[in-house]
This record gives C-alpha cells, structure tokens and sequence, in this order.
DNA sequence: TCTGTAAATGATACTGTGTATCAAGTGGAG
DNA sequence: CTCCACTTGATACACAGTATCATTTACAGA
C-alpha cells in the first residue's frame, strides 16, 4: 500500500511513532498539498483516498505532526480554522496581506545565526521555525 | 470614560475606525495583558470591566486589530483557540518548546535589512512581522 | 451645539471545528 | 507467530466564532 516511505515517514518512525495508515495518509496529502493546506482540505482529500479513516484521528496527526515541526498551524483567512504550513527544512517564511489575504512566499530567510546564538544563549535546542511578514501586497498598496 | 488615548487609540481613529466603547474596552485589555492573551480571556476581561459589551464585537474587534497588525493570532497550547500576541512596535519574536509549551521571550530579530529588501523586491508595504522558532527547552531538552 | 448618517453594536440562534471517551484493532518488537 | 502498548474509528459533545438584523452611536458637517 504505501511501498515507498518518504525521509518524513522515517523521521516519523525514528522518533518512536508507528506508521500507520491514518499517519501515512495524512502525510501523503501534506506533502502532495501546494504547503498550505486548511484542516478541512485535509479532512476531505483523506476521506478521498480512504473513507474509513476517522476525523479523531486527522486531528491527533495534524497535532503530532506539529510538536514534530512537520508542520505549523497558522493563520491565514479566519479565525476560526487554522492553514497548516508544512515545513520543508524545518522552516517556512511568507508575507501575508492584511487587506487581501494573499500569500506570497519567499525563501531566503538568514536566519541560521540567530538561531545559532539562541541555542547557545538559552540552551535550547531549535529545529524550526517560521517567520510571517505582514502588510499590503503590491496590489493593496 | 477614556480620557486618555493610547498611540493605538490614535493610530486606529487615523485608520478610519470610530473609537467606540467596546473597541477602546478590549484595546486596555490588551494593552494590560503581559502579551500574551487567548480570545476566552479578553473576553473574560471585557465583561468584567462592562458586561453590556457583546461577544461579537469583542471578536470583531480582534480581527480588526489584527489586520492592523496590532496583535497577531498564532498557536500556543491548543488548536481550538488562538493566543493574541501584541506587536507593540510592529514585530514579536518568541520560542515554542514543542514538548512543553513553555514559551521563551526574546528581542532581537534582526530583520530590518531583509524586511526593506522585500519592500524594495515584492513592491509591498510591512507593518510587522511574527518570527517563532520551535524546539526543545533547556528543560526539555 | 445640533443633526444626519454610515458605521458599529448587542442579542440571538446557529454552524462546524476539534475533543473526550472507550471498545476494537494493529504495528512491530521479540 | 504472539503479544501488547499504541493507535484507531464511532459517537456524542462542547464551545469558539459567525450570520443576521433591529437598534444605537461616533463624529463629520452645518
Ligand atoms: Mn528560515
Ligand atoms: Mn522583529
Ligand atoms: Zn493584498
Ligand atoms: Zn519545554
């Protein structure tokens, strides 16, 4: 069924967690999403693949998935349901228009001194993070 | 009743907005949380202070104040409700232990340089910005 | 100071996201 | 193959946030 595992499944089971169909399918619409994806979307694209997996358990992945910095819930449109953000090395940086709703991704973020300097200043051990510019696009200017 | 108006006070009837009861009630709220607050709490807050106050117009006035970029929603312990973080000068930077939930303070980004590239890049507009890192606490770690 | 009006409000009823519970099922170590 | 802690799906539920709309109010302009 899933013959191939993608390095995010095996990271998922060398952190002690069982790969299991619900897990692999949620994966499997994460990582086909555009990386930004509502729960929702989610819901609807695993009841595609595999009806029989329940909505508890989308929820439960969506959270693991978090703590494991796979992916982050962020706001977009509403208030009322989060975009889940994947988060391809560890991080994601992107504008969001505060009049419009658009979001324009970018890449380069020059982070990696800052996080250098806070794990050695905190003693804390960072293995991601997501940065959020907010605004006017172009086009609301 | 408000004598006194905050810079935000100022900067929200500049944007167009009447300063009404119910948007200056739930501005103190904000302005006297540590900066750190979910929607159940300012609501808690605002009733206390003038219970004639609705729940709508404290949420109105939640998304308003966020696409003025004077707090920001974003996910601390659940994923039910957000936490509203204050952007006093327009940005707030912390970290989110992922075991704990514990999170970590701190000031400096060092972000002007790549914010006015993206203005002068993108043709955009930032009013702020949110940077998280996740991670492990020293007590976690 | 008074007035007119668009903006904003509060009450209400509602939607639907996310959760608690628990019996049943299953991944994977040994 | 066996076993069992982990995980699951079904169900019922809680409650955050919203749509609606009649009423009120901030404040610009006279
Ligand atoms: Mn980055
Ligand atoms: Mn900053
Ligand atoms: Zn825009
Ligand atoms: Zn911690």
């Amino acid at each position: 069924m899933f013959t191939e595992l993608s390095p995010r499944a095996i990271r998922l089971r060398e952190a002690g967690h069982k790969l299991t169909n619900a897990r692999l399918t949620v994966l499997k619409v994460l990582e086909e999403s555009d990386g930004h994806i509502t729960s929702a979307e989610v819901l609807e694209k695993v009841a595609q693949i595999d009806s029989s997996i329940g909505r508890a358990s989308v929820f439960r992945t969506l959270d693991l998935f978090t703590s494991l910095s796979i992916i982050r819930p962020t706001y977009i449109n509403s208030s009322v349901t989060p975009t889940y953000v994947m988060m391809p090395d560890g991080h994601h940086h992107h504008i969001v228009c505060t009049n419009c709703n658009r979001v324009i991704e970018f890449e380069n973020c020059g982070l990696s001194a800052i996080t250098a300097e806070l794990e050695a200043r905190l003693h804390v051990k960072l293995t991601g993070h997501l940065l959020e510019f907010y605004g006017l696009c172009d086009k609301c200017i």
